[in-house]
DNA sequence: TTGTACGCGTTATCAG
DNA sequence: CTGATAACGCGTACAA
């Protein structure tokens, strides 16, 4: 096994110890000040062009890199923010991601990928990187009840987005979500159009702002009877549900309607073991339009939401303020969603 | 708008300019040094209970947490690493990045994001982090050609892994990979067992050790003929190319294996809208297996790749040396892979 | 045009 | 049990 630390040696220094050039070994070889090649680099004023040569080569010659480290504790800016999701290989979250992956990139900050799997240890070890300056902000896509007093805290402090998800209490922030309760009025509308009267609802936790305007943008438009079971967001969870309720008898609904398309992927597959037939028997709508909603069979009738954008657009406003070292106000962006009706929804059975 | 930068009020200097505490306002306040401070923070010597109870309460009052950056500085390390991919909303990608993360967060690594969207010049901004050290090592799953020369004078200075893809040229390195041969291997007896003589093969980029290695997988042990097509990965070059050979009449071959499921769905598509029938007509296989492979009508037979495994292990292999501040020494690591044999292959037409 | 000196916030070392 | 000091590597105000 190699055993020697990573660096390169010093030219003027023939220790034992490899470590990377610094800029002062950088000046002495080149006979003159680290003022003078930190300007040479950072050209933020002018120096004699043959100094400047000379220190040019020199650090070509050692490899000389300067450390980001030392320049962000001295800049007082790491140019690093968070994203706080819960689940990276759900397909929505991966989306919004590489929106704000994309944003992030545009003005030249990184992004630490902060995935909590929904444990709420794991979100405090990531959110404490904001309080230790690690990073400059975190957009706060978490997906599951957040704990209010926690976030609450931290957001009168540093600079934090909300994603996907409001939030109880903090009104004033920068939030981009998508348009929830359009969408429940959306698949409210389809349904009733379709004759459908009753309908199970599956939903996701409890206490989230985006399934509240959803299901009061759905009962609103729909009118008829609604049967609400509680889910967790998970492929399994509408499997559980309908299977249960098929097993006790009690689906006496035309329709389901699952809080995210993972959650109908679940439904559709528990309907079809039980040998009801999608859309014939019973219809199906999800939530989000993530690319297998369109492959799986029957084809999912779902809403999409611009997850890349709700990523793009919270990233965005949280730099904008963020790199102007300001305390952003108050400012929410509602994006359009639209309906997918696909294969997955009929009229309703008589 | 408000303007105040953030942090906190001073309690001992009423200026303008709000900051975040440091150890020396926590020190002061507490009438100790700055060096008590951070031994009853971190408990690395014995300090007095008294004097102890003073410093937390003071720590406390001030909201004073310990800034990551000055430590990451004086340690050398920074605790975090960079993850290189080309498409974080690729399936295989983020459930790779899931991998990578939960390994990193196991070992109290962060994990930057660094997704290049294929664009070179992305991905050398991103390789720069670990060149000025701001994250300690790197893990690389490009997926498309990289530079070897850049990346091999990369690799003899830093600590970097490559997951899912080889880099000719760079035998002694860590590496986590599928069985990319074995894959190819198990689809070529598939398919000759089923009876095809002749395969379309989608490819992806050249250049790539894992595309060679599945396609001389394959190619021995299908042992028919074989026509060879080139593509990018994405799900619209499957389509494409597929799509041009149905309109020249040239597709002379009843199977199709495809370097990917998103090739592959290209490839389903463009032989559904031109009339043929999956696998009546023609049988397809796909790689990697992401979750849509299975919902898709016909479900996709194809190549299970361990994409969280070989997130994890390589990730893993980097943090084991990285964390010793060694140099790694060489290991590959090859998962095995399984044929999920599905509803999109069946025995050659006659 | 260039250099000196200091601060950023922390921890290790060495001395009491 | 505690403290003073140096060092990490950089940028820059100030001085020459």
């Amino acid at each position: 096994m190699t055993r020697e630390p990573y660096g390169q040696r010093r030219d003027d220094d023939r220790s034992a110890v490899r470590r990377p050039a610094s800029i002062k070994d950088v000046a002495a070889a080149a006979g003159v000040s680290p003022t003078t090649v930190s300007h040479v680099l950072s050209g933020n004023r002018p120096v004699n062009e043959q100094t400047a040569a000379r220190v040019r080569s020199v650090v070509n010659r050692l490899g000389y890199v300067p450390a980001s480290l030392a320049r962000s504790l001295q800049a007082g800016s790491t140019s690093v923010i968070g994203l706080l999701i819960p689940d990276i290989s759900n397909a929505f979250f991966a989306e919004l991601a590489k929106g704000a992956e994309d944003a992030a990139h545009d003005l030249g900050y990184g992004l630490i990928l902060c995935n909590t799997e929904f444990d709420a240890e794991r979100e405090d070890r990531y959110l404490g990187m904001i309080r230790s300056r690690f990073v400059d902000g975190m957009v706060y896509a978490s997906g599951s009840a957040p704990s209010r007093r926690r976030l609450e805290a931290l957001m009168g402090k540093f600079p934090i987005a909300l994603a996907d998800e409001e939030v109880d209490g903090l009104e004033r922030a920068l939030i981009a979500t998508a348009d929830h309760e359009a969408g429940g009025r959306l698949v409210g509308e389809h349904l009733r159009e379709l004759g459908h009267r009753r309908v199970l609802m599956l939903t996701g936790p409890r206490g989230l702002r985006s399934g509240v305007a959803r299901a009061t943008g759905f009962v609103r438009a729909f009118g008829g009877h609604v049967v609400e079971r509680v889910g967790d967001f998970k492929e399994a969870s509408g499997h559980r549900l309908v299977a249960k309720l098929l097993e006790e008898g009690g689906l006496d609904c035309t329709a389901v309607f699952a809080a995210n398309d993972l959650m109908a992927f679940g439904a559709l597959a528990a309907l079809t073991e039980a040998g009801l037939s999608v859309p014939g028997d019973i219809s199906v709508v999800g939530f989000d339009d993530i690319r297998a909603a369109s492959q799986i069979n029957p084809p999912l009738t779902t809403v999409h939401q611009p997850a890349y954008d709700v990523g793009r657009t919270a990233t965005a406003q949280l730099l904008q303020y963020v790199s102007r070292g300001e305390v952003p106000p108050a400012s929410r962006h509602t994006l359009p969603v639209t309906l997918k009706v696909r294969g997955s929804t009929a009229p309703a059975a008589r």
